[in-house]
DNA sequence: GTCCTGACGG
DNA sequence: CCGTCTGGAC
């Protein structure tokens, strides 16, 4: 049988389009509830435009290179790896962590469960969080063996239950292990745009969200289903090259005149806490 | 000083 | 909700 034709395109141009995506469930009802924000669609078009324009840094990285002529069994846990490294780790520095660990053949459950910590330990460095890291990988090596065979586990629900893997990480192997659409994978970069659109709430209120979870809830409210694998790669590199967490640059984003936090100085979620004087002058 | 495609314990 | 974990880049 003929499946699928798949266009070859620009290798770093993946997120137009995700045709290897098959799971759009037809549980719509949740996407009517809401009523979506306006020009959410000419918005979304917009942010493509300036995507195509200008280089991100995260399309210069192809998280498949290499892992793809890895079994099924280990290519999944390759992605749930590639995941766990990248949290407050810049793509490449993962990217090459993770080839490292190729290279070394730990990235197999089985080996990955019998090799030296300190090993791992040496080989991810510097992702961020590197010890804390190759512990989780070892804990998360050990469960795989020991309950999915080697594999990974195939739900939201049970991927939380490894140490190290929150909603974010959750949702992003889900997509790219199993192929499948479960919820949106919010990062520090969509939940930040997301927020300075206006296109997210608190549950009854008309303030911004304050957690990636919630920022996850109230998208998944009204934008549809075929939207939610190509929003993360859309906004994280809209948010990395010109809605920056730090001194967005208005002047060259050409959806400014859409966009209520154009030109302010808004205070984001993402970097409220973290702005935070750490000691207070009391005269 | 702040960011880096977060998660966890207090 | 808050600090913490890592260290390099800017």
């Amino acid at each position: 049988m003929i499946a699928k034709e798949v266009k070859i395109e620009s290798p770093d141009k993946k997120f137009l389009r995700h045709p290897e995506i098959e799971d759009f469930a037809s549980d719509n009802v949740y996407s009517q509830s809401i009523q979506p924000p306006a020009n959410w669609e000419s918005i979304m078009e917009g942010i493509r435009s300036m995507r195509l324009s200008e280089h991100a840094p995260v399309d210069s990285i192809d998280p498949d290179e290499g892992v793809t002529s890895l079994q099924p069994k280990e290519r999944r846990f390759a992605v749930l790896v590639g995941s766990l490294l990248s949290s407050q780790t810049k793509g490449h520095v993962t990217h090459e962590a993770n080839q490292r660990l190729l290279e070394n053949g730990l990235l197999s459950a089985d080996t990955m469960d019998r090799a030296d910590e300190a090993t791992i330990k040496s080989l991810i460095y510097p992702v961020g969080f590197y010890t804390r890291k190759a512990q989780h990988l070892k804990q998360v090596a050990k469960v795989c063996v020991s309950k999915y065979d080697g594999d990974i586990p195939s739900t939201v629900d049970d991927l939380l239950l490894l140490p190290g893997v929150g909603p974010k990480i959750a949702h992003l192997v889900m997509i790219m292990a199993w192929n499948k659409v479960e919820g949106i994978c919010v990062d520090t970069h969509v939940h930040r745009v997301s927020n300075r659109l206006g296109w997210v709430s608190r549950p009854g209120s008309k303030q911004g969200t304050r957690s990636p979870e919630e920022t996850r809830v109230s998208l998944q409210q009204w934008l549809p289903r075929e939207e939610w694998v190509s929003i993360n790669l859309l906004l994280v590199g809209f948010g990395q090259t010109i809605c920056t967490p730090l001194r967005p640059r208005c002047a060259k984003c050409t959806i400014r005149e859409f966009c209520p936090s154009a030109f302010k100085e808004i205070s984001t979620p993402a970097s409220t806490s973290k702005t935070r004087r750490p000691k207070k002058e009391l005269g």
